[in-house]
DNA sequence: TAGTATGATGTAAGCGCTTTCATTTATAGC
DNA sequence: GCTATAAATGAAAGCGCTTACATCATACTA
């Protein structure tokens, strides 16, 4: 492997003229840049980016951190991100946190030790105070899909409750009345901020809501199928369903057929997220599209802007929802 | 940030000590080792990665290459590695190849000139000649789902022709006869071997293949549903339907709905994969389990064993598919 | 012509750590 | 007690590159 030095010597030129041209930091005559290039060309040169690191204090690297590795939602993310980024000329180093507090604060640490130049993560588990310490210190944080009101140029959220609204609204405007609700875990700010909307369409469409007609489920598919179950057991009339995600919409759709119901002829409906498996289940979603692909770009724009000075770049904290109309939900 | 000189210093011995201490690779006496961990301890002193990598001529890092960053396939797999790589204190980079070739070479490019110790591609336009060449340089590859019998001992496959030929007995077992194939591209190997896997069973069992019950489609669930409406277009009877991949059976399966056939009491469908999508669609999806994470896993134990001596690992390069049995196929 | 400013390049130190060879210390055997 | 061997540690050089400051060359102005 060919070194500066190397080079230098070929071209009859200092290592500072080499690093120069290389990095194209500072003047250089044309005469000698090109002699410079010539004898790297030569010589087959490729920079050693782990010196180059050293010598700069930067490892041109952006660390990930997200919750699972497979799975349609964090696929998406990690192509936006990476996508980006290496346009960029920066390398990812990707985590998996598993939405555990210990195992995703491993992850940052295994990160950190990495000397990335900045961290991209979407976690659940850690507290807002191991987050808003984390980015006090020394390596800049983007979160993703977190709100910390102190972290809040930091992060990169959809407008959730906006979702919620608009799947509620698409009902109500087929007709609807009598709506069901199947949310997420309640501790989590989506979950919420998911039925904050749902409940602003109700009132606002002068929807009477049922309390009764609630279930809390934990986002799997297997808690829509029980919530389900439990709304259907109740045996109160309601002809549609908005759930806070696509895998509790597909687990309430399969037990809503092996109650004879018809989807989506006799019970409407809605999930969230968009998630590929919303186009293959029969009927085929309507749900709300979660950005996520833009998102993770948007966060790596993030780290592009403030860690690498590409000032070139406008960034957008709130991405906005939008429902996406397929099968599942049709007028009363 | 403390440095290896103010360990030492507080520790009252040398750097080299230091080093011996914290890589835990030459004898250190107790007493000294108690020193200089309590001086580590003291100045919560991190190793700089970067600097280690530079002097050792090892980056600790992976590079991973695969055709798509989402997808339920490409996470599984990514998976496996980070997890493996990780509990090994190896760091993970990855990179999108996007099943092209000029952007495939691009992204190995970028991998070979972040150092990456190794490389674990999943790559499917690049030609076996740039693969053997590649091999042949100064980095290691491991190749996933790709066979080249020049460096058989670096890939790590599945036994795609005993997935065909599984696929296809259990619906000779179920008593079918007349089968139809939707095959994947037969410029790739897994589709090829995925068919005389079928054209085995077919055999073995005596059913006569007509050439008119097969359609060749890209593995997109549109050319399962184009390659479906072409066989029904024949008019030629047929009771089952194998799918080399799940995604193309997805496909088939709602033509076949939209043309009013009962799956599986009218037609009978298997597909290949077992991607989590099996699982939504409906009826649920019989298919052929393909351990892409457990063959991560086995990638990533590769580059432990070569690069790293991990010497107590097992290897195993080719992988058996298993049939997993749903609903969408039932006895003639 | 001399002084000043600008453009271009070179020199030297250092980034934080590893590792080889040299040196010192400790132990065992005669 | 002396010698040889083993254990333990230290000194020094270097990994490949960046960059601040020094130096040189050239052009312009008074």
């Amino acid at each position: 492997m060919a070194t500066i030095y190397q080079v230098s010597e070929l071209a009859g030129v200092s290592l500072a003229t080499v690093s120069r041209v290389m990095n194209n930091n500072a003047r250089v005559s044309e005469a000698t840049r090109n002699k410079v290039l010539a004898a790297m060309d030569q010589l087959g040169y490729r920079p050693n980016s782990i010196a180059q690191s050293l010598a700069s204090n930067r490892s041109n690297s952006v660390g990930i951190l997200v919750s699972e590795l497979h799975g349609p939602f964090y696929g998406e993310m990690l192509s936006g991100i990476e996508n980006e980024c290496r346009a960029a000329g920066k390398h990812v180093i990707i985590a998996a946190g598993h939405s555990e507090e210990a195992s995703e604060i491993d992850g940052i640490e295994f990160l950190i030790s990495r000397s990335c130049d900045a961290l991209i993560l979407h976690v659940e588990a850690v507290s807002d105070d191991y987050l808003i310490k984390l980015a006090a210190g020394n390596i800049p944080v983007v979160l993703i899909n977190r709100y910390i009101p102190q972290l809040a140029d930091n992060c990169i959220c959809l407008n959730n409750e906006l979702g919620g609204y608009l799947a509620t609204k698409q009902l109500l405007q087929q007709g609807h009345r009598q709506l069901a609700y199947i949310a997420g875990p309640m501790w989590k700010s989506d979950a919420k901020d998911r039925y904050a909307g749902h409940l602003r369409a109700m009132a606002e469409y002068g929807a009477t809501f049922n309390p009764a007609l609630f279930a809390e489920g934990d986002f799997q598919d297997s808690s829509g199928s029980a919530c389900m179950q439990q709304l259907l057991d109740k045996k109160l009339p309601f002809t549609a369903l908005v759930c806070a995600n696509d895998e509790m919409a597909a687990g309430a759709m399969e037990v809503a057929r092996q109650q004879g119901l018809q989807v989506p002829e006799q019970l409407s409906i809605v999930g969230f997220d968009n998630l590929i498996l919303a186009r293959y289940i029969h009927p085929k979603l309507t749900t709300i599209d979660y950005p996520i692909g833009e998102m993770g770009r948007m966060a790596a724009r993030w780290v592009l802007k403030h860690i690498y000075q590409q000032q070139t770049l406008t960034l957008k904290n709130v991405f906005e929802p939008a429902l996406v109309c397929r099968e599942s939900a049709c007028a009363r």
